[in-house]
DNA sequence: AAAGTATGTCGCAAACATACGTCATACTTA
DNA sequence: TAAGTATGACGTATGTTTGCGACATACTTT
């Protein structure tokens, strides 16, 4: 208990990420691949849910581009519905744009922070 | 030349994905880790233009947070200027908010679109 | 000049990501 | 039921990222 206690005090700085910085993270992990963005903006731009004809639009073999569907829909980004055959995937509207949102929010606080004009240290704290 | 030829039309698909893609892609990956997340709110959050200071923030060792700013830094989306001892790190506004306009406008894009039922393909084109 | 401080660079180990061939599953159609 | 097809899962090779200690650099202060 103290010895926690004191491995806790020892680390001034921070112990951990905080929650939103890790979603964040991961939601820009997901997108760190160009295959993964084509994918997106393929069915964003698709009329139906095309199913492994996404293979046919991505330089990539069957099975890697099986692998990245994969990974975002375990990020919830899109969902797939087997029909017979085929399985039909499309965005998952509600998760996507919650996630798309709170990317944007941050970005947006990034972008409109105060512009520097980096001066040495004014007060030393 | 030939040779050339074939070995590019037998790939039916895509040869390489686009320039945008690979753009949004590097955006995202550069923001894909919590550590880099939290130094560019850091930066924006704080008056002054931080240097080292930014290591007590972050549950990382100096070196790695280092690191991760030089990341930032080829990625164009902070600048650091070195003064005296110290070296003063801020947010490239110009350069983050280009790049998050075009990671926003993306992120619009897919959200935006059509809602699927996820019907099976109905015209097997 | 010597000691001190803020930084960055190097090199390594461990973890993770990517790509893809092959195999397994599950449905369709003949 | 057998052949065919669309998929996902598994295994594995290869490359990339992360984290960090130890060292190098460059400036400041005494």
């Amino acid at each position: 208990m103290f010895a926690t206690y004191f491995a806790i005090m020892t680390y001034t700085k921070a112990t951990a990420f905080g929650e939103e910085q890790q979603e964040l993270a991961k939601m820009a992990k997901v997108l760190s691949h160009p295959a993964r963005i084509a994918i997106l903006q393929h069915l964003a731009r698709t009329q139906r849910c095309i199913s492994g004809d996404i293979a046919q639009e991505i330089p990539l073999s069957r099975t890697t581009v099986s692998q990245h569907l994969q990974e975002l829909k375990s990020a919830g980004l899109i969902k797939g519905e087997i029909d017979g055959l085929t399985v039909c995937y499309c965005i998952d509207k509600e998760q996507f744009t919650k996630a798309a949102a709170m990317m944007a929010t941050f970005l947006q606080q990034v972008a409109s922070s105060y512009d520097c004009d980096c001066q040495p240290n004014p007060i030393p704290a």
